[in-house]
RNA sequence: CGGGGCGUAGCUCAGCCUGGUAGAGUACUACGUUCGGGACGUAGGAGUCGGAGGUUCAAAUCCUCUCGCCCCGACCA
C-alpha cells in the first residue's frame, strides 16, 4: 500500500477530552474518530487493526470447534421479559419502540437470542454439545463512557455460547475455551493473566477473566508468585489473621484530634501505626436487619478498603449513608464516627478488625477519637465477623502457599459457566438417552475485540507513539524513502522494495509522500508500524538500506540484496 | 443520577473579570527557498464564539434556560 493511495490523518496534539494514553494515541494516529459519547468511527488504519484482532479470534474459535453465526443487534423485548432481564438490566439496556409501539432492545449481549435458537433447533442429546459464536457490534448505554474505545457504549465483541447435556461436558468446554483464550492473547502478542472472577449480574457459577496487564487498568488483580493462584481483587479472599486477638492492656481514653478526620491523619497525629486504627463506614441497607435498623456500621482496619461485593453478600444490598443520615443516627459528623456506644445500631466487622485490641477509633464526638478500645470490654462483639475488605499486597495467599501481589489489568475476556440459568428460565430443554426432558447446561465466553486494540496500546507505547505487536499492526513494515519525489534512484529502489515485500505476502506501507523526513518518521512511529526500512541516497551509494525496529535497538545497514530474508527473519522473530 | 470543570477555525488554546472591528500556534491552499528527525518566507482560505432567550445603542464577554463534553463516586467485554 502506498500512503498516497491510502488515508492517514495524524495529529500533533491529542484532543483535550482524551485522558489515557491509549485514547490519546488512537486519536493522534487517526485510528478512530469520535461521533458521540462512547461512539467511534473506525478509520481505515484503525479498522485494519480491528480486523486483525478479529481474524485471530475467529481462527482460534474455529480451531477450538466453535461455529460462527450472526445474531440481530435489535431484539424483541419479549425474550428479555422471559429471561427476567427486561426488569433486571436497568438503564444500561437501550430500549426502543418500533412504529407499532412494540418494545425492542439494542442487544448488549445475546444469551436470550441464542437460547431461543437452541430451544427451537436442539431437541436431542445427539445434537449436543454445540458451541455457537459471533463477532458483532454491541451497545451498552454506559453511565459514563470513557477511555475512548476501552469503555465505549458501542463496541465490537466476540460472544460465544455453548450447550451441553450435563455439567461435566460444560466443564470440558470451559477448559477448552480457557486454553483457546490463552492461545488468542498469546498470539495477539499481549502480556495477560487469567484470574478467577465474580460472576456478576449474568449469574451462574465458575468464571475466569482474562486481563491485559497495564498500570492504567481499571481492575486490581491479586496473584501469588509462588503458586498459580490469581483472582480479581473483587473476589480474592482475605484470610483471618493467623494470630488471635490480644488481651486488653490499656484503659480506653478519649483524646482530642482536631481536624483529623482520615485514619492516616489521626494515626500520624497520635504517633500510632495506621494498623492500630479502625475506620467505621456508615451504610444504609436496602432491607431492615434483625434489629430493625437500616443504618449500620462496617468496621475496617485504617489501612484497608471496603470490598463492596463481599459486603453486599453479608449485609445485603446497601448504599453509603449520606452525611445527614450519619448525623441523625450518631449525632456526629463523618470523620469522628465509631462503634462505641452506638446502642442498637448493628456493627459488622472485618476479620482483621475482630482480631484487634487496644485500637483507635472515632468517638462519635466531633474532634475526638478513642484510644485503647477493646471488644467485649468497651463495646459489644460485632453482630457479624466476615471478610469485608480488599486484599492488599503482602496478604497471605488463600491457597496457603505464599503471599499475594497486586497488579492492575484491563479485562478483555471473560468465560462463564452459566449452568441452567437461562435454559430453565426460557425452557430450553432436550431429550436425553432415556427420553427424559432436561434443561441444557450452558457456558458463555466473551472477548472485547475493540477493547483489545486500546488495551494493546495501553500496554505497548512510548513517547513517540504506538508500538503494535506484529500480529495486529495495521502494516507490518514501512518503507520510508528520503526524497521520493526528487531522487530517481531512491524512487526506483523504494518502488522495487515495496513491490518485492508485497509480493512476499508482507503487509507493507510505502510512504511516497512528498514530505520532509521528520514528518515521515514521526508519522510511521506514531501509528506503530513494527519495522522500518529507510531508502536513502546515502545508503544506496553503499548498496544498503537502513533497518530499524519500532520497539527499540539501533538502526542497522542491510545490503539491498539481503533485505528480503532479513525482514522475513525479523517478522518471524516478532 | 449527585458533586466539580469546560464549550471560540480540523486540533491545542488566548480573548470573557472590566461589553465596542474575532485572535495566536498548528493543520490546510499557492509560490519560492529548503529536505536523513515534526523547516522558513510571502500570500491565502477557514469560525452562525455550542444553542435559545434576555439586558444593552452595542454581547464571545453580563443574566436565564438548554444541549454537549470532560473529571470524581454506583456497572461490565
Amino acid at each position: 500500500m502506498r500512503v498516497s493511495n491510502y488515508f492517514i490523518s495524524t495529529l500533533k496534539e491529542a484532543p483535550s477530552d482524551a485522558e489515557i494514553v491509549s485514547h490519546k494515541l488512537m486519536m493522534r494516529a487517526g485510528l478512530i474518530k469520535r461521533l458521540a459519547g462512547g461512539i467511534y468511527t473506525w478509520m481505515p488504519l484503525g479498522l485494519r487493526v480491528l480486523r486483525k484482532v478479529e481474524a485471530i479470534v475467529r481462527e482460534e474459535m474455529d480451531r477450538a470447534g466453535a461455529i460462527e453465526l450472526s445474531m440481530p443487534a435489535v431484539q424483541p423485548a419479549e425474550l428479555w421479559q422471559e429471561s427476567g432481564r427486561w426488569e433486571k438490566y436497568g438503564p444500561e439496556l437501550l430500549r426502543l419502540k418500533d412504529r407499532h409501539q412494540r418494545d425492542f432492545v439494542i442487544g448488549p449481549t445475546h444469551e436470550e437470542v441464542i437460547t431461543d435458537i437452541a430451544r427451537r433447533e436442539i431437541k436431542s442429546y445427539r445434537q449436543l454439545p454445540v458451541h455457537f459464536y459471533q463477532i458483532q457490534t454491541k451497545f451498552r448505554d454506559e453511565i459514563r463512557p470513557r477511555f475512548g474505545v476501552m469503555r465505549g457504549r458501542e463496541f465490537l465483541m466476540k460472544d460465544g455460547y455453548s450447550f451441553h447435556a450435563d455439567h461435566e461436558d460444560l466443564q470440558r468446554e470451559y477448559r477448552n475455551m480457557f486454553d483457546a483464550y490463552s492461545r488468542i492473547f498469546t498470539r495477539l502478542g499481549l502480556k495477560f493473566r487469567a484470574v478467577a472472577a465474580d460472576t456478576g449480574s449474568i449469574g451462574g457459577s465458575g468464571s475466569h477473566e482474562f486481563h491485559v496487564l497495564a498500570d492504567s487498568g481499571e481492575d486490581a488483580l491479586a496473584y501469588c508468585p509462588d503458586s498459580d493462584y490469581a483472582a480479581n481483587v473483587e473476589l480474592a479472599e482475605a484470610l483471618a489473621p493467623a494470630t488471635p486477638r490480644g488481651a486488653a492492656t490499656v484503659e480506653m481514653a478519649r483524646v482530642a484530634t482536631p481536624e483529623k478526620k482520615r485514619c492516616e491523619d489521626v494515626a500520624e497525629f497520635l504517633g500510632a501505626p495506621l494498623t492500630q486504627t479502625v475506620k467505621a463506614i456508615a451504610v444504609m441497607r436496602a432491607a431492615e436487619g434483625e434489629t430493625g435498623a437500616r443504618f449500620a456500621l462496617v468496621l475496617l482496619r485504617g489501612d484497608h478498603d471496603l470490598n463492596e461485593i463481599k459486603t453486599q453478600k453479608i449485609i445485603g444490598d446497601f448504599r453509603f449513608a449520606r452525611d445527614d443520615e450519619i448525623v441523625a443516627a450518631l449525632g456526629c459528623a463523618p470523620g469522628y464516627i465509631g462503634p462505641v456506644g452506638v446502642g442498637g445500631i448493628p456493627v459488622f466487622a472485618d476479620r482483621t478488625v475482630a482480631a484487634m485490641s487496644d485500637f483507635i477509633c472515632g468517638a462519635n464526638v466531633a474532634g475526638y477519637h478513642l484510644t485503647g478500645v477493646n471488644f467485649g470490654r468497651d463495646l459489644s462483639e460485632p453482630v457479624a465477623i466476615a471478610d469485608l475488605r480488599n486484599v492488599v499486597a503482602g496478604d497471605p495467599s488463600p491457597d496457603g502457599r505464599g503471599r499475594l501481589e497486586i497488579r492492575r489489568g484491563i479485562e478483555v475476556g471473560h468465560i462463564f459457566q452459566l449452568r441452567r440459568k437461562y435454559s430453565e428460565a426460557m425452557k430450553c430443554g432436550f431429550l436425553d438417552e432415556n427420553g427424559q426432558s432436561r434443561p441444557m447446561e450452558m457456558g458463555c465466553y466473551g472477548i472485547g475485540i475493540s477493547r483489545i486494540v486500546g488495551a494493546a496500546i495501553e500496554q505497548r507505547h512510548d513517547e513517540r507513539g504506538i508500538i503494535f505487536p506484529r500480529a495486529i499492526a495495521p502494516f507490518e513494515v514501512c518503507v520510508v524513502p528520503m526524497g521520493y519525489a526528487k531522487n530517481q534512484a531512491v524512487r526506483a529502489a523504494a518502488d522495487k522494495l515495496h513491490a518485492d515485500l508485497a509480493a512476499a505476502g508482507i503487509d507493507v506501507l510505502l510512504d511516497d509522500r512528498n514530505e520532509r523526513p521528520g514528518i515521515q518518521f514521526a508519522d510511521m512511529e506514531l501509528i506503530g508500524i513494527p519495522h522500518r526500512i529507510v531508502v536513502g541516497e546515502r545508503g544506496l551509494n553503499e548498496g544498503k538500506f537502513e533497518y530499524k525496529a519500532r520497539s527499540g535497538g539501533e538502526a542497522e545497514m542491510v545490503p539491498v540484496g539481503e533485505i528480503g530474508g532479513f525482514i522475513q527473519a525479523r517478522l518471524c522473530a516478532a
